[in-house]
DNA sequence: GCATGGCAAATTGTCGACAATTAAGAAAGT
DNA sequence: ACTTTCTTAATTGTCGACAATTTGCCATGC
């Protein structure tokens, strides 16, 4: 990931807060209250409350004044937006991708999907996708786009969110088999210099996906009015 | 806009910073310090800070640990990037705009055009592009999308660069019926229910924003180069 | 027994002071 | 005259204390 720049103690704090968010060591939805947070970090409240309001813009946790903040827990509605607005940026990356990457950076993707390749064989193709391996393929396009705006919005605001996703409904991706194959054919197309290919095989890979989830999400609401019916 | 939360100090002089940046008052790439800041606007450095944090994240202003803070300053390429993302994000709007907005809705947009065309019948269209019309239009389309994700992204954060590339370089747009006549068809899209066509329309619009910009962009380019062999 | 009002504890918001770091300017040496 | 180094001033980073607001609880009245 991005070298964290931790000259200070309030860029320490937000980083170190972002990781156990992400990670799940601060549940979603729970309340956080700054005295403790400030007693756990060993810190003042002072650099808490600007990292705080970071994470705050960030997306990771909701405030509400004079009454407190609490980790932002996703609802699949949520999460559905949440793939709405990746297809729309993602695509644009692997459309920019496939004008922009370089020699180099082609090669280095090939080689994080043969790395994946043989991670997947091993384990069956199943917490794979689940980890931080998907994520890196999306990240290096997102940086082969050479679009800083695009880079910064992906991967410092939503790729944190994707991440928190997956610690909360603890995704059981069906189809790890078909993502890899869709990845391949984006690099094929991104390594063509065929910008329009690529744009179409990311959104159809992205809006795949958000169709996993919202069927999932289908059959949760389904099963919630069965359950108020009774 | 969306009403602000002045409940605290550090709100309203976020809210304040914002709108100070945007019109022009602080001039881009102007620093702003700490203490000059907390002298004007009346308040101590506390509030001040988280208000910078945030302007921070919105890339409002850029920081640098120990050293400070000066208003951005778009480069031409940066706002080329911005149009980019502007494309890939508005052009979704669109499309969920066709599938979700309602007659209620709908209708509004379409007071907002007769309204701009009655405005830019009587100044022969030349200023009211450069001004919140032509924002608001699209404004509204984002609301429409019903994708509070979405409208947290291009309403909170990129239009707030949008306004401020405006007072940057005085955009002396050559296209005004053009971009009205594209308004008038994308509306007509949404209305039909057509989600492709609004979506297509969209970042066609969008795009021929970027082109005119990317035009000027290479225009200063070849200037700077003549002026740079004398 | 229940609703309403006020009281108290905890949490958030704000402030001023102190420490740490940086940048600029002056002085000295080559 | 130029470079280098040291000093100093200004700015940023951090802290602890105080004020304002909210929330839960308890007592009182119906």
């Amino acid at each position: 990931m991005v070298t964290p720049e931790v000259r200070t103690l309030a860029e320490r704090v937000f980083h170190q807060l972002q990781s156990d968010i992400v990670r799940g060591v601060l549940a979603p939805g729970s309340k956080i209250t700054e005295p403790g947070l400030a007693k756990t970090y060993g810190i003042s409240r002072g650099p808490l409350r600007e990292a705080m309001r970071r994470l705050e813009s960030h997306r990771l946790i909701e405030r509400v004044p004079h009454v407190g903040a609490r980790v932002v827990k996703l609802s699949m509605k949520e999460l559905i937006e949440l793939f709405d607005v990746r297809e729309a940026l993602e695509s644009m990356a692997a459309r920019l991708a496939a004008e922009h990457m370089t020699a180099e950076e082609i090669q280095g993707l090939r080689d994080v999907l043969t790395l994946h390749e043989s991670q997947a064989d091993l384990q069956r193709g199943e917490a794979y996708y689940q980890r931080e391996g998907d994520l890196d393929f999306h990240y290096r396009i997102v940086q082969g786009s050479h679009n800083k705006m695009l880079m910064s919005l992906l991967c410092n605001d939503l790729y944190y969110l994707v991440r928190l996703y997956r610690t909360q409904f603890s995704a059981s991706g069906t189809r790890p088999q078909r993502a890899f194959v869709e990845h391949h054919r984006i690099v094929d197309a991104i390594e063509a210099g065929d910008a329009e290919l690529a744009e179409l095989l990311m959104r159809r890979h992205v809006s795949a996906s958000r169709a996993n989830v919202a069927d999932r999400y289908a059959a949760t609401l389904e099963q919630s009015s069965v359950t108020q019916a009774e």
